[in-house]
Parts: C-alpha cells; sequence; structure tokens
DNA sequence: AAGGCGGGGCG
DNA sequence: CGCCCAGCCTT
C-alpha cells in the first residue's frame, strides 16, 4: 500500500493511531479510536436523529429520490421538494413516464439541473431496460447515470443494508476533524485516503445505514462547518482537531476560483395572440448554466452596458424592435450563484400583433398559462412575480 | 486533474 | 458580503 503523505499534525495519541492506521497490517486495527468510532456515533445518532420523510421508508426508488434532491443541497431546502416529488412521482414507474417538462417544472428552482434530466433519463431505463428492477448492489447502482459513489454508497447502505460507507462532505469535515486529515479534500489524493479510512471505520459498524446516517447527521448538525458544539460531542477526547483548536482550519479546502461577470440582457418580446396577452420565450441549450430552462430573448456582453442602443443588435432584430414600443426603464436584477454573478436587465418591448410570424429561430409566444408550466431560472420566474416590469 | 453546474441561508 | 452545503459529469 502507498503511504500516506506526511501530512499529519496530530497529538501524541493520535500520531501513533495514524501510525497503526497507516501501517497495513491488521493487526493493528485495535486502536480504541478506530473500533468504538462508528458505534460511537450510532449511539449518539440514536438520540439525536431528525424525524425525516426518507427515512421511514426501504424503498430504494424513494431513496434514490431523497438522495438526488439532498446532493448539494441543505435538508430544509430539499424537503418540499421531496414531497412534492413523491407524491407526483409515487413509484419509479411514475417517474419514468413523466413528462421532461413537467418534471423539470417541479424541480425548478432547487438547482443544478442535471440532476432532474439525469434522475429522468435513469428511471426510464431502469423502468425500460432493467424491468422496473432497481439495482441492489454499491457497483450496479454506480453504474447508473448520476448516481456517483456517494449516492452509490447511501442507496447500496440504506435501501438493501450493504456495508460500504459514504464519503460527502459531511463525512469529510468529521474525520478530518476527529482523525487530523488535513490534505485538500478536492484533491485525489485526499480522497483515496477518506474513503480508505471511512471504510476501516464502516468495519466495526454495528448497522452499516445506521452508521452512514449516523455519520452525516452528525456533521449536519454537531460538527458543523462553522462553530461546533465541542463541548457536548461523544468523541470530543479522541477529536484531533478539538485537542488542538483547529476546528476551524479543518477540514483543509482549496479556494474556489473567483467568480465570474456576466451581463444579461432580456429583450421581453409582448404581444396580443387572440385577445390574449403572449410572450416571446425559448429553451436554452448548449454547455451552460440553466439547460431546458425557458427565457426571453437573450443578449449577453462581458460588460456592463448603460444604454440599450449600445447592445448591438442584427438587423433582423433591430427591424423587430423598432415595430414596437420600449418601456422606457428597464428592469435590472441580481442572481448570485456560486460560480458566476448575473446581472440581468429586462426591457420590455410591446409589438403589434401583425409581426408575431417574425420571431428569431427557435423563439415562440406563451400565454401566462403556458408559461407558469415551463420550467424557468429563478432570474425569469422573479420576473413574472414581480409583474412583467 | 480541473472546471462547470444553482440557489439559499448563515454570521 | 463571503462562505458553506446529503456530488456528479465532462474534458
Amino acid at each position: 500500500m502507498k503511504p500516506f503523505a506526511p501530512l499529519f499534525t496530530a497529538n501524541a495519541k493520535t500520531q501513533r493511531f495514524i501510525l497503526n492506521w497507516q501501517s497495513d497490517t491488521n493487526a493493528s486495527e485495535t486502536s480504541e479510536a478506530l473500533t468504538h468510532f462508528a458505534p460511537t456515533l450510532e449511539r449518539w445518532y440514536d438520540h439525536h436523529r431528525r424525524d425525516l420523510p426518507w427515512r421511514h421508508t426501504t424503498d430504494p426508488y424513494r431513496i434514490w429520490l431523497s438522495e438526488i434532491i439532498l446532493q448539494q443541497t441543505r435538508v430544509a431546502q430539499g424537503m418540499p421538494y421531496y414531497l412534492r416529488f413523491v407524491e407526483a412521482y409515487p413509484t419509479l414507474s411514475d417517474l419514468a413516464l413523466a413528462d421532461e417538462q413537467a418534471l423539470l417544472r417541479l424541480w425548478q428552482g432547487l438547482g443544478y439541473y442535471s440532476r432532474a434530466r439525469n434522475l429522468h433519463q435513469t428511471a426510464k431505463y431502469i423502468h425500460s431496460e432493467l424491468n422496473g428492477l432497481f439495482p441492489t448492489t454499491y457497483l450496479a447502482l454506480l453504474a447508473l447515470k448520476g448516481i456517483g459513489t456517494y449516492t452509490a454508497a447511501a442507496v447500496a447502505s440504506f435501501a438493501y443494508g450493504e456495508r460500504v460507507p459514504v464519503v460527502d462532505g459531511n463525512v469529510y469535515r468529521v474525520l478530518a476533524r476527529v482523525f487530523g486529515v488535513d490534505e485538500d479534500i478536492m484533491s485525489t489524493g485526499a480522497k483515496k485516503t477518506f474513503a480508505a479510512l471511512a471504510a476501516r471505520l464502516m468495519a466495526h459498524a454495528v448497522d452499516p445505514a445506521t452508521y452512514n446516517q449516523a455519520i452525516m447527521e452528525f456533521g449536519a448538525i454537531q460538527c458543523t462547518p462553522v462553530a461546533p458544539d465541542c463541548l457536548i460531542c461523544p468523541v470530543q477526547q479522541q477529536c484531533v482537531a478539538c485537542q488542538t483548536g483547529r476546528q476551524r482550519e479543518l477540514p483543509v479546502k482549496k479556494k474556489k476560483a473567483a467568480v465570474r461577470d456576466r451581463f444579461f440582457h432580456y429583450l421581453v418580446f409582448c404581444t396580443q395572440h387572440n385577445g390574449e396577452a403572449v410572450v416571446a420565450m425559448h429553451e436554452r441549450t448548449g454547455r451552460d448554466i440553466w439547460q431546458n430552462l425557458h427565457e426571453f430573448y437573450l443578449i449577453e456582453t462581458d460588460e456592463p452596458k448603460a444604454d440599450f442602443r449600445d447592445l448591438d443588435l442584427d438587423k433582423p432584430l433591430n427591424d423587430l424592435v423598432e415595430q414596437g414600443v420600449l418601456t422606457t426603464s428597464p428592469v435590472a436584477s441580481n442572481q448570485l450563484l456560486s460560480h458566476q454573478r448575473i446581472k440581468a436587465f429586462f426591457y420590455r418591448i410591446d409589438l403589434p400583433e401583425s409581426v408575431k410570424n417574425d420571431l428569431p429561430e427557435g423563439y415562440s409566444w406563451y400565454t401566462r398559462q403556458q408559461i407558469s408550466h415551463l420550467p424557468k431560472p429563478v432570474l425569469i420566474a422573479d420576473y413574472f412575480e414581480k409583474g412583467l416590469g
């Protein structure tokens, strides 16, 4: 076995343990820190667990659904989505046969929309290719679209009791602190380190599913990112971070790249169709944010443009705009994403009904009723909430 | 190995 | 306003 990088700084007791842990002999698996960790967290979980809907089922479909929804998402944010999805699609077949548009609309606001597309794709695959039978092992689950190491381990342990450890953001944090691992958790080396440690800890769990739930719940409500409550912590005595006052420094995470500024100028074309107000929208495509979500006519610039006339419209578009009435002051709105900072300007342009066949390629007219059913970025949905300018 | 992908809540 | 969060896919 490749030795671990000498990145640990720990007290004497833990250093002895780390040495044992690094050595490849099973004879050293007698460290109390190692053998007691899982059972200790399982007992803690028994007293502190939150009552969450997906913890009342062993249905692999519902567990899978909950895990996809909860990826990179807080429980409080994901909960209402889970409840709506279970109601709309109670079984795997219901999801497999779902309309993709309706599914994305139900997902609207949850973000990372590829999760929803992969969810649907995998549901259809299981329904039609696997005869509706959910895969039952970690490796079989891992092969499915949208299911990575974390979700495969979660479903395999929660639904089938397989002894495989989950390694997610909570686990990184808990293990980094308790065992003093200070490798950058984004690095490939660290992923191997944490996976190996997690596997050794799992070997001593009383029940794999309970232990996996326990360590994540522990990370979520006890060993929190900011200000962990170490005074009442059940592993306080063995925790490297607590004993050395380094709770704030662990886990080590490399700084992310600076966020990018983008400027979206939306031309909100409006007109009448059979006496009803309609708005021009299209579906986003390409490798960018909000894939398959609907928006208005978009002109993006790298710099802010103070004036509508600075937007450099091409000839056909300019002709279209000139036939309409531009609302004098645009509506501005900001959307802060983890990786982008989007400033949006909405220019409402009222067109005469006569030009309704002159929309650019890919754009169509939608009534407000139709739009309410379209999946849209929060930025766009908010624009309608505010009453169309 | 690195970059991209949402959005909300917190201090 | 910056940081964090029940990850995964693509290149």
